[in-house]
DNA sequence: CGGCTTTGACCGGCGC
DNA sequence: GCGCCGGTCAAAGCCG
């Protein structure tokens, strides 16, 4: 008992340690090593002592006595045995946790980089666009980091190269939900997100790619059709729903196959509901809102209106919505205005297949809607 | 009969 | 000013 507990500490103590710095691990470890060899001596000697008793010669009180003391050595040494059978369980278990600490504490670096890098290229290239960005203070944190320039240079040549984290971060998590890199052409089996925040008295807009047959997806809502029209450049017509949910809804939707590949079906997202969502869209809605909530609005941003719930709200509410019923699990959301919809090559992936997220490294991009 | 889809007409923004 | 285009309206038809 006394042993579990020890044990126990040394294993909250490695923890901890790993956490705090990588460069206390090998300590903790040593320490660990340290306290398992102990413990072996501790036995050897017992058992020396018990040797050295017969080899001096001791006289034996009787024979039973002597059996008795034969299987309480045994049971002794048995009891020992199985104890280090158990340390060894537990180191092995200990290593275990440090790697997925290890794995998640990585991830959250490479988040933090990527959407640095995100933030960088994509002002450079369009200064009217709001994109992602970190928070001020994990900006500046990211700043002071002497790394993050040869990092940003690796991204933009697609080989992501931190110090330690650059080929862990394209495995699969061991925690299920992770972010990776994915190549372009591997694009449209995930969830390309182009989120618009619009400025004040401007609607949100949000547009979702989904693998779909059916003509329109189940994203939980209601919706009535009102009109459809052929778009000049893509021989699919474009289908208008409004929101039915609820009288004087100004949710509206647009419909429109992908011209690359008639498969995908590209919803276009407009307004913020208001009444409540169903129960499926609202449970979904909160699945794609954690997977974005690590970003939020750079308040410094003259045209974001610095509201997080406006994000969280009005813009990933429909998204996520349409992945609750939707069988395909392949979606795409890509700003309507700013980035043509049809162009597969721009957006963030988020591949919800196997549990994943996937980004690619074109960024969340909000983009100032004109409506 | 109510709700929904279809479809041609209409309107407003934008570029030339 | 004119034409193009995207978005919306509303009448007609369909369906359960």
């Amino acid at each position: 008992m006394r042993r579990d507990q020890e044990v126990g500490q040394l294993m909250d103590i490695d923890l901890s340690l790993k956490i705090d710095a990588d460069h206390h691990e090998q300590e903790g470890n040593k320490e660990g090593d340290d306290q398992y060899t102990v413990e072996k001596d501790d036995h050897q000697e017992e058992r020396v002592s018990s040797e050295d008793k017969e080899e001096a010669g001791i006289p034996s009180s009787t024979q039973r006595e002597d059996d008795d003391l034969s299987a309480d050595f045994t049971l002794q040494y048995n009891n020992s045995k199985t104890e280090e059978k158990e340390m060894h369980r537990m180191k092995e278990e200990n290593k275990v946790l440090r790697k997925v600490v290890e794995q998640t504490m990585k991830d959250y670096y490479n988040l933090q980089m990527k959407f640095a890098v995100i933030q960088q290229n994509t002002q450079k290239k369009d200064p009217h666009r709001m994109f992602f960005s970190l928070r001020n203070s994990e900006k500046a944190a990211i700043q002071e980091e002497p790394n993050w320039a040869p990092k940003i240079l690796d991204m933009n040549n697609n080989q992501l190269s931190p110090p330690s984290a650059s080929q862990d971060f394209f495995k699969e998590s061991e925690l299920g939900l992770s972010l990776r890199l994915i190549p372009r052409n591997n694009e449209l089996s995930g969830i390309t997100s182009h989120v618009a925040i619009p400025p004040h008295n401007r609607k949100a807009r949000v547009s979702v790619r989904a693998r779909c047959q059916t003509a329109t997806m189940n994203d939980g809502c209601q919706w009535r059709k009102y009109g459809q029209k052929i778009a000049k450049g893509n021989p699919c017509p474009r289908a208008y729903y409004r929101c039915t949910v609820a009288p004087g809804c100004p949710v509206r939707k647009q419909v429109q196959r992908c011209l690359e590949d008639m498969s995908i079906l590209i919803t276009t997202y407009e307004g913020t509901h208001n009444h409540p969502l169903p129960v499926g869209a609202t449970a979904m809605a909160s699945t794609a809102s954690a997977a974005a909530s690590f970003v939020l609005l750079d308040t410094s941003n003259p045209l974001s209106d610095g509201n997080i719930s406006t994000f969280t709200q009005s813009s990933l509410h429909y998204p996520t919505a349409s992945h609750m019923t939707n069988p395909s699990p392949h979606h795409h959301l890509s700003n309507f205005r700013n980035i043509n919809p049809n162009d597969p090559s721009k957006g963030i992936v988020l591949d919800l297949t196997n549990n994943n997220i996937s980004c690619d490294q074109q960024s969340f991009s909000m983009a100032s809607s004109s409506h």
